[in-house]
DNA sequence: AGTTAAACCTGGTTGC
DNA sequence: TGCAACCAGGTTTAAC
């Protein structure tokens, strides 16, 4: 379930071991969302940079480094050239760091061996993306980040701004949360938590949003997406860290997942609706239109 | 601009 | 036990 806590955690686990890394080889499995954009052999002997997020991406600078040993003029498929990987955990991604790697299983998708260890990438919906990238502000990954909006935790991101932001918008609240371009990072769990704990309806139409009420839910988004982050994400099914460690946030969850039961606040009844395709959880009594 | 559906995939759970 | 229907963290594209 990878939301931005998840791919947040993700980059956590992956990015000082990863730092300075040089790239062995990589290995492409099944296809994934998109194609990969270059030649898997094109990624040897190339050295790994800061690894960064944006949204629910994470950004995987590559540069050339010095060849172990010359490389033969006519090899064809050996042009290192710098760019980086943009990663996407979709629906059922997650990434490992393995020291040593087993022969890979029948979701992994992607492997990047480098002297620090194995990044494997397995995926079994296979609505995850690895793409190359000649730079991040150039096409293919611009375009993939051209829509989104602003960090949550972001301080340019101020009640005010996000206000105005909604105020900008018919659609249903919950609908814009999830659409990420007002602001990135929360999926269909963190969009209901934090509407739940903002006290406010799911299918309230953005633009009717008062300030306060506005300035409540930037603040509830916040402590949602930094609770699950300290507790290692929600884990539903597949995801785990990279050390395979599961998340457990969704032990927590007020009303993700909880139709029919007990809400937590008033003691009413969890209800499920379908909004955007996607199941909304709230509670009728704690949520106001 | 909106909402809505369909698409991409696999697998677990539910219900007859 | 078998099998069909439905559900699941996301995002893009097309259609009304």
């Amino acid at each position: 379930m990878p939301e931005l806590p998840e791919v947040e955690v993700t980059r956590r686990g992956i990015a000082a071991p990863l730092q300075g890394a040089r790239v062995l080889s990589a290995r492409l499995g099944k296809p994934l969302r998109w194609p990969l954009g270059c030649d898997v052999d094109s990624l040897r002997g190339q050295g790994v940079g800061a690894i960064i997020r944006r949204g629910k991406y994470l950004w995987l600078p590559l540069a050339p480094l010095e060849p172990l040993e010359p490389l033969a003029p006519s090899d064809p498929a050996v042009h290192a050239a710098s760019g980086g990987l943009l990663l996407h955990l979709g629906m059922s991604g997650s990434l490992a760091l393995l020291p040593l790697a087993p022969p890979p299983g029948l979701h992994d998708h992607f492997d990047l061996v480098t002297d620090r260890g194995t990044l494997r990438l397995h995926d079994p919906r296979r609505f995850g993306a690895v793409v190359w990238s000649d730079a991040l502000d150039q096409a293919p990954a611009a375009t993939l980040l051209a829509r989104l909006g602003a960090e949550p935790f972001d301080a340019l991101l101020t009640p005010e701004r996000f206000h105005a932001a909604l105020q900008g918008r018919r659609a249903p609240v919950k609908a814009v949360l999830l659409a990420g371009d007002v602001v990135v990072g929360a999926g269909n769990i963190y969009a209901c938590e934090a509407l739940f704990q903002a006290g406010i309806h799911p299918a309230l139409r953005a633009d009717r949003i008062s300030r306060p009420r506005a300035t409540r839910l930037l603040a509830a988004l916040r402590t949602t997406l930094a609770r699950a982050l300290e507790t290692g994400g929600s884990t539903l099914r597949d995801f785990t860290d990279v050390h395979g460690v599961a998340g457990s946030y969704q032990a927590q969850a007020a009303v993700y997942g909880r139709a029919g039961q007990a809400c937590v606040r008033c003691g009413g009844t969890v209800q499920r609706r379908v909004q955007a395709q996607r199941s909304t959880y709230f509670c009728a009594g704690c949520q106001r239109r």
